[in-house]
DNA sequence: TGATGCATGTAATCCGTTACATGATTCA
DNA sequence: TGAATCATGTAACGGATTACATGCATCA
């Protein structure tokens, strides 16, 4: 499966019909958010590109006081097309941390930044699960929903859990430093 | 901070010298393997690319049996190089998993293929927790390695658990399914 | 004899981000 | 008045992957 723009926006309009911009604050905000990323830059170009191909209907839609927009479907062909594109075993997911990258070096941080960084990413992932939660008590769509969100609350209520353990550690550590 | 492949060349060297293919194998295999991704097309030009800026050195080790290789050591300058890198609050981290895209659009799925996508994750998890288990029995030069560890495990342990329970209840309603 | 591991490197290509361009409305 | 939200789009740029090129040793 090649999990690429198009493909994500084919799938985000599986939910209802969407504009570009639309469909860059379900990403942002919804069900998607944890686990992709796309920006205005490639999400306009996949759009124009798959509605040329059939895959999508666009309807221009007049708003007053704000700009026009062009609202999107999917087709019988573009869901076809999303079967096809994920009847594949998925890739191995991707994870890049530049956290655990300085959690790794902390010889090279000093105890104060390593701190701020794990406050940091226990903000991140707090945050995170309280948009999970958000997103589940609104009306979801999507059968799978629940499977996502149950995943990614585990995981990430488990590092908050260690992260907070680690913090607890280094508090100790730094205050009997201090004390010396 | 830039985490890019000069980062991570200089952050593995921390460890001790290194040619370039023992980077890679570093990167997949180590500690790093599970948050950082890195090919030969971009390691070898940084290795260069560093060796130039004097934040490397090389030496070219001749083997018996094996091809020649360049061994490449982190110098002062490049200890320094890699702190200052890292001396920034770090970039949220990134998750792309084509895995869960799935599971969310499971209604364009096969129950077999359902299946099939969940066990596969279940061993991709699986495979990283034996990893991380068996980089914490070899000798670690990183003070951080316990940390990233513990992150590492805590997360793929609570991943693989709601996995079993999801799976389980996948294969309930299969069954039942089929026994209609 | 054919795959796999060791070992290095380059070029083409891809896929996406960032920045720019444009413009109205609303809220502080 | 200045920022933020809504709204679409393009062009430049970057960073990495993939594929290719080379070659010897070992193991099945």
């Amino acid at each position: 499966m090649s999990m690429n723009v198009r493909t994500l926006c084919l799938g985000v309009l599986t939910a209802g019909e969407a504009s570009g911009y639309e469909i860059k604050k379900d990403i942002e905000e919804g069900m998607f958010s944890h686990f992709i990323d796309a920006s205005f830059g490639s999400i306009y170009p996949a759009l124009t590109q798959l509605a040329g191909e059939g895959l999508l209907t666009v309807r221009a839609e007049e708003q007053t006081g704000k700009p026009d927009k062009k609202v999107y479907a999917i087709t019988a062909k573009g869901r076809a097309a999303l079967a096809a594109s994920i009847a594949v075993l998925p890739a191995r997911d991707k994870y890049k941390s530049e956290f655990l990258f300085q959690m790794l070096l902390q010889e090279y941080l000093t105890p104060q930044m390593m701190l701020a960084a794990v406050d940091k990413q226990l903000n991140d992932l707090n945050g995170d699960l309280a948009r999970i939660a958000g997103c589940i008590c609104s009306e979801q769509p999507h059968k799978g929903a629940r499977f996502v969100a149950d995943y990614g609350e585990a995981v990430l209520t488990a590092a908050v859990n260690v992260l907070n353990e680690k913090k607890a550690e280094l508090l100790r550590l730094t205050t009997a430093q201090a004390a010396e």
